[in-house]
DNA sequence: AATGAATGAGTTTTCATTCAT
DNA sequence: TATGAATGAAAACTCATTCAT
């Protein structure tokens, strides 16, 4: 279709354009050849054609491929607090908010593993991106505090001890899980189990739990 | 660290044939510019340049960068089995026993941030270059087995549960340390601390085997 | 012909778009490169030059340097075929046509020295690009359905053999001008006669059609 | 046939050394390189290994690829003028000599497309090396004078043309059998029949001397 | 004479980015 | 805003040739 032999009237062209849905088909595309490929693996090439629009439009719309890492870098970043925004532990008593705290970490991943991807990635580097971001306030995850709060209770109550640092606990929950999906291929090929199947993940899943629980005791 | 201050390798005399250690400088250096850059990112020039030998010499004794990269991963593999062969639990009873072989998961990774490197972007790929590796039995770690003599006899001593699934327990003591040093960068950069110095690390190596230990309770 | 010596195109004017004027230039000198120093001996930066483009264009419009190679050689072949199709020999009695068929592929090959040359290259490698090229149909000769006609003609008319197979004929047609162009600098240094030179092209041109002729007697 | 395939040459005795046996292997593999890929496509680490030599012996008994290519070439057509050096024919009938001569310029090429093949390359390249040769006059054929004797005994005998030109018939016999040979492949692509095979050679062999006799006679 | 490592100069190819329309 | 051609810089890889043993 000639672009020239259109009529000059500001008519909307067929819907052809459409600079916010651009934008988001960039993005999703770009998450996702950056997960699969890292920053430096990733093709502009292969972004455009994943989003079905002319590759100049990365450079119209975000800058350079890097800024557009960025950018995917970020909104990950967004997603995986905003889900944890939603969560609400104050309601539950300590144990069942730890379970559920547990449990949302590892399901999130599973369901995000663009979100492992691309933070391996970034801290290869030293992550120097998150550190630039503009919110780096924003990235701080909710749940530590949630975390603080609700081992606070618990040792209050008597059923988890008393002098847990959070952030430690908070980094021991993330890596319980996080590690499962981020090497799942290497330890998969190790033990010659399918780690990623259904009836494994869920495995992972309960000792996941239960160690965390068990490990808080007093 | 800047690309110009990496050091190149010590000048070997000129005119010196020596070809096994042109091609331990090349995988020295290899293993490097790959924990660094990653698969994609990283430059056969570089490598070269750190080796401080010809960048053909690279083809002429590897192949190309791809076997080159596998070559690296392989010893780098390599060299956390030997270490693990090294240890010796049987002799210690099931509490110190444990509590060093999670010290050593620790230790290790502290010291060979290049081995976690090498390893998450391989995990990227799907471990595509370890599932072809030629010993992939090698590569089964023998702590499996070790531990799992350790939580038999700690079940029977009535120290450590008795229905434990060593991988589960394996994926657990690896991911809590893993995950500490895989993602230090990005941990760092969100709870606005430094945890990768010397003090930060030695609370979590206590952390670590600490939550072990309490989550292996009966 | 010394390499520095080669003209490049004529200078085209700067910024100055139109795709398929790059293409033609480009085929044009991978033409004539292939035709001077064959597919191994051919470099696409030489190729470029001579068409006054960007060497990366070679790979932005053709993909590879054995791309373009096909591409030319469909296009030299697609050239003679053309010629061929323009030759009316059903109006001439038998004797007429076959003289102007064996004029025409001498004349064709004495013009179009790159057809040789591309074409013998080809053949060295067993004709893989040939096998492979889309309208191998398309390649078939129709000098060898005008050829079948004009003996049938002639046979009945009792001015040629009656017997003849078209196929070995024709191969014979154009072995006694192909060989003479194609071993033109061979057969020169050896008899030290300059077989190239005007008069002795003329020789060979009337000795090809009389040895045909005489061939084809009863 | 498969690169990987070819055979390297029978292992010879290690450490032996015999410098003539090894600058024959080499020339073998020479010859059979340059005739598969050409000077510009031929691989001096190929023929190497063909000869089961070390590269270097290239150099230590050739001086370079060129020299090596050249020495080839000119065994190539020492090769062949000693086979001619070897017909006969003055004793024969001329219709007879005619008949020899023309099938040993068939068999000869048949059995030899090593020489088709190297004297095409050569021949694209303006053969710079046959001009240069040493004894460019032993590359010129005894069959010219055998021919050019044959001719006038024929002719005398009014069983040939007698105001036939030697060289136009010798360059004509060598061309409906060189050509053949030469693009086999192509024209075996184009005609859809396999012209390699035993009975397709047969047939073109009968019609070459076949049209030649014809061709001659006043 | 023989070996295989080493090297310099290419050669093809890739890729982020910019230009012209 | 959108398109695809065009470009410069670099990257992987090749290869004839030389060096040290």
């Amino acid at each position: 279709m000639s672009r020239a032999s259109l009529p000059a009237a500001p008519e909307r062209p067929r819907g052809q354009r459409d600079p916010e849905a651009t934008q988001r088909a960039l993005l999703a595309a770009a998450t996702a050849e950056f997960a699969e490929k890292g920053l430096a693996g990733a093709r502009v090439d292969e972004i455009a054609r994943r989003a079905g629009v002319n590759k100049q439009l990365v450079y119209h719309h975000f800058g350079n491929k890097e800024a557009l890492y960025r950018a995917a870098l970020e909104q990950v970043y967004a997603g995986i607090r905003a889900a944890e925004r939603a969560l609400h532990l104050a309601d539950l008593p300590p144990e069942a908010a730890l379970e559920r705290l547990v449990g949302f970490s590892f399901d999130y991943l599973l369901e995000h593993p663009e979100f492992v991807a691309l933070l391996n990635d970034e801290n290869r580097l030293g992550a120097p991106h998150l550190r630039e971001a503009d919110g780096l306030q924003a990235m701080h995850s909710p749940l530590v505090d949630l975390l603080r709060e609700t081992l606070r209770r618990g040792g209050e109550a008597g059923i988890f001890r008393a002098d847990l640092d959070p952030v430690q606990v908070y980094i021991s929950i993330a890596a319980l899980s996080y590690f499962y999906f981020s090497n799942n291929s290497s330890l998969s090929a190790i033990f010659g189990r399918e780690l990623g199947a259904a009836r494994a993940v869920s495995a992972r899943r309960r000792h996941v739990i239960d160690f965390t629980l068990r490990a808080l005791r007093p």
